[in-house]
DNA sequence: CGACCCCTTGAATTAGATCAAATAAAGTGG
DNA sequence: CCACTTTATTTGATCTAATTCAAGGGGTCG
């Protein structure tokens, strides 16, 4: 399972231009020096949809930014089942900066581009410069932000409820991949950007009850399946009623989905 | 909702006394002027079971470290339903570092003892000490960890699995408010430090069901049930099977429970 | 002693899992 | 470009686990 090494030019691509374009990766709020160290350990390297990036239970040698596509984390239970315990979008960071072995493997669900640090080199960095630390903070913060989150999601009582959430995170969450308007500009576009499989172990449910579900909410006039993967919203209201969380708010959402067109 | 405050003297003893003992909290590793830094603007409080310390929404002023105790995390749904997302306990920090206002209210679920700190001053603190802040860092990459432990928790498909995960889960993770020796010695002995209803919200299912499954557990000679709160483990490979989570085993859950006894 | 809270138990109902199969989409190789 | 294989998604029927509604015990506290 190796991806393509390229050469580390490509990743001062990455970190100088994609990141600040992201604009949340904790390479935006460097200084040029600082940015310079940064590279000179960085790789570039690509994954195909299924490999797996690091094992479960393996002592993780990189670290690194997601830059394109999407990682999943997860987790295989003695029964075979795999549960899904984290999805990584770009700009999100990969591995355990400053801990042991992770209990969780990491595996492409779609295509990905990474940007891979050397873990010990980048834990060195790290100390050395508390700036850099500082944005390494913000970052994990805001995992365990979509850890909380997500758990939340875990904890509603039907899988109408948690898909309708799903549905709405991904475009709080993550507007630039997971949404944008439909062709008419006059609804909102969502694109799943996983599999129903995955999405099953995503919510802790089965394929064909994700299934079921999603034509349901599209029986009901909430959404149109226009493809597997690409749903436009033709009730936002009846969406966020449905997902039964009050934090999610239509104004909030159409913000977060024009930022992203 | 008022706590008593203490003067912060009491608090010294906490922060060198307390979390050096508990050899994990964020000030176990700090030199002596840090630590002092840090007593100067550190306040103890009491709160009773029940009492809210942070509101949802609210704009949080105060950032600490639970003492004594376990708080909860919540989340209040539309419909009145309660969700748990985390559950605090001895040297665990509370409240947000660095980012804006909580969408979960933080509540007592114990009579609890917190080392508080105004939000502000210590942030400043914070930003100008790179040790405290790897510290503080430490702390959240372990707030991070026990959401995915807790994620998987949520994943699994029966209530049964849940609740042996979470019973094993105190052992391993909270071995000193979960877990000893039982009378005789011979067997784990397990404390819930929550209430059913809490422990329902908590594992997003509801109280009957809690309280039948736990009769199952223990009508499966798994468990005996002492006390509502207090379970003596009969079969410990037996729980750890029906938690159907191969992290598990018995050599580290001994040691947990020694550690702590 | 009565009121209240928490835990347990029972019976009826329902949502979701499971088993099974059809349809649709996406590659593959000639 | 088309037949063919493979994979992903949808639909149906059955069955099980969990929710819901309802009520009964066992504490604690005023």
């Amino acid at each position: 399972m190796n991806g393509a090494n390229g050469p580390a030019q490509l990743c001062a691509h990455c970190t100088l231009l994609r990141c600040v374009m992201h604009n949340a990766a904790f390479c935006s709020e460097l200084s040029d020096d600082e940015r310079e160290k940064l590279n000179s350990i960085a790789h570039l390297r690509r994954f195909p949809k299924g490999a797996t990036i690091l094992a479960e239970g393996e002592e993780a040698g990189i670290v690194g930014n997601v830059i394109e596509g999407v990682l999943k984390m997860q987790k295989t239970q003695p029964d075979g089942r795999q549960q899904i315990v984290g999805l990584l979008v770009p700009t999100d960071m990969f591995g355990r900066v400053f801990t042991g072995t992770s209990d969780f493997a990491i595996e492409a669900a779609t295509d990905v581009t990474l940007c891979c640090f050397d873990k010990r080199r980048f834990e060195a960095l790290v100390l050395e410069h508390p700036r850099l630390e500082h944005q390494v903070m913000l970052s994990i913060l805001d995992e365990l932000d979509a850890a909380r989150d997500w758990i939340t999601l875990l904890g509603a009582q039907t899988v109408a409820q948690k898909l309708a959430g799903f549905l709405l995170m991904l475009c709080r969450r993550w507007p630039a991949i997971g949404c944008g308007l439909s062709p008419d500009r006059r609804h909102v576009e969502i694109h799943v950007p996983i599999s129903r499989a995955d999405l099953a172990q995503y919510l802790g449910t089965t394929v064909e009850t994700i299934s079921r579900t999603v034509q349901a909410l599209a029986r009901s006039g909430l959404i149109e399946v226009v493809t597997p993967t690409q749903f436009i919203v033709i009730d936002l209201k009846g969406l966020i009623a449905a997902s039964g969380n009050e934090d999610f708010d239509p104004a909030t959402i159409l913000q977060c989905v024009k930022s992203a067109s």
